[in-house]
RNA sequence: GCGCUUGUAGCUCAACCGGAUAGAGCACCAGCCUUCUAAGCUGGGGGUCGCAGGUUCGAGUCCUGCCAAGCGCGCCA
């Protein structure tokens, strides 16, 4: 419909240029809008606004022009000027209708497009340390990242969705020189659990795993271990120089093997369980991608050798360092460390190279929103390799400020005090959890409030937008009931009869589904779909409350149920594309 | 100190990317169940869009400055 009025107006200003109202060189960019009041009509144009300035004329007259230039349709009924001088489109009631019968024959194709067609797009998110359960602040990320990759795939993107795993670093080490320590003290040596290691429970239960399948070769003596260890910082040493004399003295004490051993229990035990908690809350991926593979198989030599061979790396002070500085940056970044290990940075520039390798056309990086002052340096890394930047959109997501109540949450994963993403999901349910998160936009700071989400989850949005599928069912339960045969054809036939003022706002809504899907997916905001969905929960409410749709008259009453079974499909096509499920009967 | 993000109703948030009279939910007040599920609906009160300038036909939206909040500024990840 809108382009059927862009090509008119296109039409009209045509015929002022030849009248010479318009001058030759005028190619305005038309744009049309869906009116947001329905005073306005149904569509409305700037046009007049944007063209008097070059046309030199007053825009209401320019308007005027405009409109007498239009050529006729059928679908448009009226035309109007208003405001300032925009050009208002009121369009035939009957042609409107026809949206109930494409719904009745696309089904769940509904609201697709091809925007995206023939486009790679890479989605990566959540990515956080396998050295914990994911906790609520990763949700958020969870959450957001497959409802952006699940809309980009209903416009027609090939979409990739990927978990960069860290399972290489210092922070891996920190974990498992944790689970051995904790292993330890299951044995019965008496050591002092370092500050800066991994406190979580969860530690624990893996320690005890191991201890319980009876596994005694990992088993040194306290003394051993502790033995001219640097002091923590609770003795007044530094919590760092601690916790790395303790990880390399597990290396020496267990051996390369032994200790390969605890790394990797740990890192699968954690893997597996964060598999199972994004499964779980909805979110499945193409790909886990490993770091350390990009140690291990060369790609990091390889990346530093393209930007070394780019001129981008310099030595100083013992270290390799990107000049990432004239890229942007705010300064240069060490890629190799002094004792001659590589940075996280490092292996990150080689996983974006890997990317690019890939080929893929767009690459969505989802980062928490503590991150954004390593963007400038993965761009600049970017350039250096010699790729299109642009190819690079970083997605930043705000972190949840938890409260319960009135009182805020700290959370650490270091010190084993937060609150799991699997616990939220068992207190509020998947449904809720993902409604609540991708609510907002994403770039809003936002509070979320435990004690509000759990003792009154019934006041949560989601169940408003289920509700009315819910009832849709109902209704057409309650027509078996009444044992009154469903007519579809019969009700198309008769959609005229739709003339309700509930009705034909009901029927607008439905037609902007698929425009609604598409501004959401191309601008990553999830939350337009949702406010969309909770505006159509809202109209069918209201029409239900309004008008009985189970009539004597047959013609009236297939044309509603028809009406509301698009309404059910709508709803059925948005909740799905949020995952999130639609109960028959609530 | 510098940088990123945010600032809209008592609270939590929208506003179709510069459009017409800034909208929802919660909370508060008054109504609606002998009719398809009241987890619903109707009506009401409630606003200096952080502050001050600027850009233009037109600004909550863009620019500049200031104020406030969150986050970040490692040879950590």
């Amino acid at each position: 419909m809108k382009q059927k009025i862009a090509e008119l107006i296109l039409q009209a200003i045509e015929t002022l240029k030849v009248n010479g109202i318009l001058g030759q060189d005028v190619s305005p960019q038309v744009t049309i809008e869906r009116s947001r009041d329905a005073g306005h009509g149904d569509y409305a144009s700037n046009l007049a606004l944007v063209l008097a300035k070059p046309a030199k004329l007053a825009p209401r007259q320019l308007a005027e022009q405009l409109v007498a230039a239009l050529p006729q349709h059928e679908a448009v009924v009226k035309v109007e000027l208003a405001g300032p001088g925009f050009i208002n489109f009121f369009i035939d009631p009957c042609a409107q209708h026809q949206i109930i019968n494409r719904i009745h024959h696309e089904r769940a194709e509904f609201g697709l497009s091809r925007v995206g067609a023939g486009k790679k797009v890479q989605v990566e998110f959540v990515s956080a340390n396998p050295t914990g359960p994911l906790h609520v602040g990763h949700g958020r990320g969870a959450a957001y990242g497959s409802v952006v990759a699940d809309l980009l795939k209903a416009v027609g993107f090939d979409v990739h969705r990927e978990y960069y795993v860290n399972d290489a670093g210092r922070q891996m080490d920190i974990l498992a020189t944790s689970i051995w320590l904790r292993y330890l003290e299951e044995c019965g040596e008496l050591v002092v659990f370092p500050s800066n290691g991994y406190r979580g429970d969860y530690v624990r239960e893996i320690a005890l795993d191991i201890h319980n399948s009876a596994a005694i070769e990992y088993r040194r003596p306290a003394a051993l271990v502790l033995e001219d260890i640097p002091a923590d910082e609770p003795q007044g040493g530094d919590k760092e120089t601690h916790i790395d004399a303790l990880i390399a003295r597990a290396k020496t004490l267990l051996g390369n093997t032994l200790y390969r051993d605890f790394f990797q229990i740990g890192l699968n035990n954690i893997l597996q369980d964060i598999k199972a908690d994004l499964h779980e809350f909805g979110v499945d991926y193409q790909e886990w991608f490993s770091e350390r593979q990009l140690m291990d198989d060369g790609s990091v030599e390889k990346a530093l050798a393209c930007l070394r061979a780019g001129g981008h790396l310099y030595e100083k002070d013992g270290a390799v360092w990107f000049a990432s500085s004239v890229l942007g940056d705010e300064k240069d970044r060490v890629v190799v460390r002094e004792n001659g290990q590589y940075t996280y940075f490092a292996s990150d520039i080689a996983y974006h190279m890997n990317k690019l390798d890939r080929g893929f056309d767009q690459m969505i990086d989802i980062w928490g929103a503590d991150h954004h002052g390593y963007i400038p340096r993965v761009r600049a890394a970017i350039k250096a390799l010699g790729a299109d930047e642009s190819k690079l959109s970083v997605l930043l997501v705000q972190f949840a400020t938890l409260y319960r109540g009135e009182e805020k949450v700290q959370m650490s994963t270091r010190s084993g005090e937060f609150v799991t993403l699997r616990q939220l999901r068992n207190e509020v349910g998947k449904d809720a959890a993902r409604f609540f998160y991708v609510m907002r936009r994403s770039e809003q700071h936002m509070d979320f409030d435990l004690k509000l989400a759990t003792s009154k989850s019934n006041e949560n949005p989601v169940f408003y937008v289920q509700y009315a599928y819910a009832r849709v069912c109902s209704v057409l339960r309650q027509l078996d009931e009444k044992a009154w045969e469903r007519n579809v054809a019969l009700g198309m036939a008769n959609l005229a009869r739709l003339t309700e003022e509930h009705e034909l706002l009901l029927i607008n809504t439905l037609a902007r589904f698929p425009e609604t899907l598409e501004r959401a997916a191309l601008h990553y905001e999830p939350h337009q779909l949702v406010q969309y969905l909770r505006e159509l929960a809202n109209e069918f409410h209201t029409y239900y409350n309004a008008h009985q749709f189970l009539v004597e008259e047959a013609a009236v009453r297939d044309a509603r149920l028809n009406l509301i079974c698009a309404v059910k499909q709508v709803l059925a096509n948005g909740l799905g594309l949020l995952n999130i499920t639609t109960p028959e009967s609530m």
